[in-house]
DNA sequence: TCTTGCTATGCAACGAGGTGCATAGCAAGC
DNA sequence: GCTTGCTATGCACCTCGTTGCATAGCAAGA
């Protein structure tokens, strides 16, 4: 299970309570691990009961006190454990490919605008990469030092900008391929 | 849920029993939805008890009896009623980014042998597709006429090749920006 | 004969993930 | 005073997916 990593390093690179972390991952890790924040609340529970991570309750003014987390030694070391272990390369889910290969049997046109919906929401998301990686990386630091967290974390948006950009195109080859189908056989 | 649709789109494309379909999910549709034989086995049942798919005891010689599945009429309505609902582009789950992110706080260069075992069953299925598409859409349908299934298929696939070759050109990325961390801070 | 291995189907149990709902503090506007 | 909306946390339930195990037919080879 890798949410409470996902969580452990999101907490790493900066402490919070369960709210930010699943306003975090509506955006920068949820680019790549999705959880809503019931999940989010339910692995901060068992993580803090195992000792993986400290809570410290927050007093704050107009508006609800609230829990911060941070990561504890032995939640450091259950990240470094699961660093060293081999994992498989993921899984794929994809439904939109499932029902490519399912419109054969129905109406491949009448895909078309679902196409068009995935290729607008994969240009947005592009867009925000894009803008985020012009903000928090457009310039080198400048000390001209080698930052680990600030140069892994750009790596892994430059995957997910290469990502958009990879699925723009193939969305294009879908479109272009269902049309040749409209009003067809 | 789309691994009830994903199994109507490949016996539309064939009938076959659970152990077919099992393998299947192993190559071809299981490139874009996994699915083990027990979850394979469970919908099928639920499936034909919803009178989605037709069964057909067929005997074998050399080997057990098989049961033989085929979409029924109420299955292709379902299929075709999804079909014409929007879904949600994908939410992803790459562990990868994550553990990338998490070796900022732990061991960057540790991750090199891992992030190339990635690289390298990424590569193995590049090849895999690149030689069923050359089998497979090698040349053009001798009539040359449109056939929805083989160019959706085809579609599909091509899709399968520009992440393969996105992915492995994106893990280069990634080892270089480890690499400057070997025996670093 | 015994083991290994492939075909073929299935159950039981558990854990992860998602949906819906509930609660509560506080601010701003009607 | 009431509603709306954001911050903040949480429970209950149900489904999906995974793991481990079990059964059984038949073939091939040691």
């Amino acid at each position: 299970m890798a949410l409470d990593h996902a969580i452990l390093v999101s907490l790493l690179e900066k402490p919070g309570s369960g709210y930010e972390l699943a306003r975090r991952f509506e955006r920068s890790i949820g680019y790549f691990w999705t959880a809503t924040h019931q999940q989010i609340y339910r692995v901060l529970k068992r993580m803090e009961q195992d000792g993986w991570i400290d809570v410290r309750e927050v007093p704050q003014q107009g508006r609800p006190d609230k829990k911060e987390y941070s990561v504890a030694e032995r939640g450091r070391d259950a990240l470094s454990a699961w660093l060293r272990e081999p994992i498989e390369p993921e899984s794929v889910r994809h439904d939109l490919a499932v029902k490519i290969r399912g419109a054969a049997f129905d109406d491949p046109a009448g895909l078309i605008s679902e196409v068009e919906r995935h290729r607008e929401a994969h240009t947005g998301r592009l867009g925000h990469y894009l803008a985020g990686e012009a903000r928090d990386f457009g310039e080198p630091p400048e000390d001209g030092t080698l930052d680990a967290e600030r140069e892994l974390q750009h790596v892994v948006l430059r995957g997910g900008i290469a990502y958009e950009r990879m699925m723009i195109a193939w969305l294009d080859d879908v479109l272009a391929t269902l049309d040749r189908f409209r009003a067809g056989p």
